[in-house]
DNA sequence: GTCGAAAACTGTAACAGTTACATTTATGGA
DNA sequence: TCCATAAATGTAACTGTTACAGTTTTCGAC
């Protein structure tokens, strides 16, 4: 039933993605103009930011993918397994993947470009309020509850430690040790 | 000791603030454009940017302050008191004052303006490296503990949902109720 | 196929924050 | 008093982003 409409729509999203990506990981994300990218890739700057709110979100596209698995992982959680267990599966799934060459690369690039850092950290944000919504939901609790709000945020702190980390995989199992343990507080 | 020249460059820096922070509250952060700041306060456009780092920084411009309380707070605790209790007193006695009229306005402002609260959260995570920081130290860990991060990260997030939530009180309240009981997680 | 409405795309120019640059002014110490 | 240094200036650029007005493409019904 997808149209051609939409099927055009989407292969343009991709190339511009692609030509975007490609760009900047040739050139540094400052040393490619956003005029540049719309040359490239035969469009105009307008058509650019019709598909695009930003240069940043042209280079870092992936976003809602991970926050449909972030949700649907709590949701269709099976019985027997916490909502924590399965985060944890998802983030060292997910994340193991980190390190493979061109994922390496991508992260530098995020790493060393603070407005693609500042983009990440919304991006961040939003995934956040989806996760302590939906935990709110699974434990049967109002939709703005702090308590899993606070889960949420802690949770989700692992996403930043891994964009710093060079070890993603003893971080993400330290991380969520800690978390699973209980968070004790040292007592001075 | 203070010379002239250090004088003068404070209190340039206060009125270029005071200035910005005017014109902002009375025609929104988006309906002043820092050329008319610039004016209004009689220096140059490139004057302003000597001074501050963005057009935002110069309505958000006490957060260095903040860091060093959070710091302090922290290294200088009483010798008995957990590095949490003392951070708990500080958000508490900080983020009561949230209360005022005056700060009643700001906060409204930067809630509503999408870039301030990105500004916000950029200090937010500075704030948080150098609580955690300061907490490895205070706990004899190395400087980039994954402990103290969680731990910092878990404390500051109370910052996040202090900006969103209506009821700042209680919601410092319970969260760092939920944050000294140990974050207990339920079985499902 | 044809036609008309809706949607996508275009080129250009503007706008706003920010920075570079070359120049001028003020300051502090010898 | 004089000089090196730091601060401030005005202007013009640069860059991401948006507004606008006009053109092309697609869709669905006939």
């Amino acid at each position: 039933m997808a149209g051609l409409r939409e099927r055009k729509k989407a292969a343009t999203r991709q190339h511009i993605s692609d030509v975007a990506t490609r760009l900047i990981m040739e050139k540094g994300f400052d040393g490619v103009g956003v005029r540049e990218i719309a040359e490239a890739a035969q469009v105009s700057p307008t058509t650019l930011f019709s598909y695009f709110p930003s240069k940043e979100a042209m280079f870092i596209d992936r976003d809602e993918e991970l926050e449909r698995q972030l949700v649907d992982t709590i949701r269709d959680r099976p019985d027997g397994t916490t909502a924590l267990q399965v985060l944890r599966d998802l983030f060292v799934s997910r994340f193991g993947l980190l390190d493979h060459p061109g994922s390496r690369d991508f992260v530098a690039m995020v790493r060393s470009t603070p407005s693609l850092m500042e983009h990440w950290r919304q991006i961040g944000m939003r995934h956040q309020v989806a996760v302590a919504r939906e935990l709110a939901a699974a434990w049967d609790r109002p939709e703005d509850d702090t308590y899993a709000w606070v889960v949420a945020h802690a949770v989700l702190g692992v996403r930043e430690q891994l964009m710093m980390a060079d070890a993603p995989q003893q971080v993400v199992d330290a991380t969520f040790e800690i978390l699973e343990r209980g968070l004790p507080f040292p007592s001075r």
